[in-house]
DNA sequence: AATGCGGGGTT
DNA sequence: AACCCAGCATT
């Protein structure tokens, strides 16, 4: 078991000190999890408290729901909204009947009729125990804010962001906080960022400076601005593009750009573009192996930003890269390839577009820019 | 990647 | 009047 960190025992504390008895915290039955996560879906907990109640007397199991009419199953949900959500909950209990058991994993729940991505993870983790991090709204608002993430990047790297957090010993107890928090505290409007446990690790109350400390709540607009990286106006063509930040022995790769391309003989990160529908994880792995020859052995996010030019924008995404045998990385002059030291690197002369991260990195060495 | 899909609460 | 909510399926 890896050990709780202690951002996870300040945020478990809180929850333990600060959640709601909800109906559905108190059993782990599959359908009664299954009928509270498709409830909740765009409904708030307030709403959907009577009618949870209710539902469970009139369809107390799988069975007595797969066999309601329509008649039925639409007058108990009328009022709730969305009432396709319960023909997709009978439809989900008939195709438990059917297969004769549930599938207890996130991918088996996910083949299910009527359950998607975040639904197969609660069922997987709150009925079943498993070890996976749910993603709603909640959860992704409140890492986004915490760790100044760009909402607007993709699910994957929003759920791969929810499971580096995840306290896997704790798995129920940890989505169940995230969420709460979000819902309680990381509100989408007006956080209370003064009750919150990580106000102290939170980028989003850190950075308009005295505001998250005073009573005054953080309007949403400040908290917007605090991701600090602006998000392209609709219309404009966006390049994506990963970057491997890779560290081994002291020091870090980098690469000469070839001298025929533009700004070449300067010295940059591994990478390249993210092809169209290219996970950004893929795109690493792919441009690592291209350029270095080299396997990723762990790929955490480090930083996301964006980059202007008069015609374009380019995301840059950039990774703290561990690679299978770095060691077997040489230095080649034909190819360019070098270890610096991190002074020496920061030293190093880097297209414009890196400068958010190479401020990032002078911080985190305490390395002054030449002067 | 963008929409449609309800209904009710909050700002 | 706009925004928000323990999302999913379809295009």
């Amino acid at each position: 078991m890896p050990p709780v960190q202690p951002e996870q025992r300040e945020l478990l504390a809180w929850y333990a000190a600060n959640r709601r008895d909800l109906p559905w915290r108190a059993t782990r039955d599959p359908y009664r999890v299954l009928v509270s996560e498709v409830m909740l879906q765009q409904t708030q907990v307030a709403r959907v408290l009577p009618f949870y109640q209710r539902w469970l007397e009139l369809f107390p199991d799988e069975r007595a729901l797969a066999a309601a009419s329509d008649a039925v199953l639409h007058r108990a949900w009328k009022g709730l909204g969305y009432p396709s959500r319960a023909e997709r909950l009978r439809a989900t209990c008939a195709a438990v009947l059917a297969r004769g058991a549930w599938p207890n994993d996130p991918a088996g729940l996910e083949e299910l009729p009527g359950i998607g991505p975040y639904t197969a993870r609660a069922v997987a983790a709150f009925a079943f125990g498993h070890p996976v991090a749910v993603l709603d709204t909640n959860v992704a608002r409140v890492l986004c804010r915490r760790d100044g993430l760009d909402p607007a990047q993709g699910r994957a790297a929003l759920q791969q962001a929810a499971e580096d957090a995840l306290c896997r010993p704790q798995a129920v107890a940890w989505n169940n906080a995230m969420m709460e928090l979000g819902a309680l505290v990381c509100t989408a409007r007006a956080p209370a960022c003064a009750a919150c446990p990580w106000a102290g690790r939170c980028r989003a109350a850190r950075d308009p400076g005295r505001l998250a400390a005073t009573a005054a709540p953080l309007k949403a607009a400040t908290v917007k601005q605090a991701y600090g990286d602006p998000a392209p106006p609709r219309g404009t063509p966006v390049v994506k593009v990963v970057l491997a930040l890779i560290h081994h022995d002291g020091r870090y790769l980098a690469q000469r750009r070839p001298a025929d391309k533009h700004a070449g003989g300067v010295w940059e990160l591994p990478g390249g573009k993210v092809e169209a529908g290219e996970d950004e994880r893929r795109a690493l792995a792919r441009e690592v192996a291209e350029e270095l020859g080299a396997e990723v052995l762990a790929a955490r996010h480090l930083l996301t930003w964006h980059h202007r030019y008069p015609d374009r924008w380019v995301r840059l995404a950039c990774y703290r890269v561990r690679l299978f045998a770095p060691e077997a990385v040489r230095p080649l002059a034909s190819d360019g390839v070098q270890w610096f030291a991190p002074a020496d690197l920061l030293a190093q002369v880097f297209p414009a577009g890196t400068a958010p991260l190479v401020a990032r990195m002078r911080k985190y060495h305490r390395i002054a820019p030449r002067g």
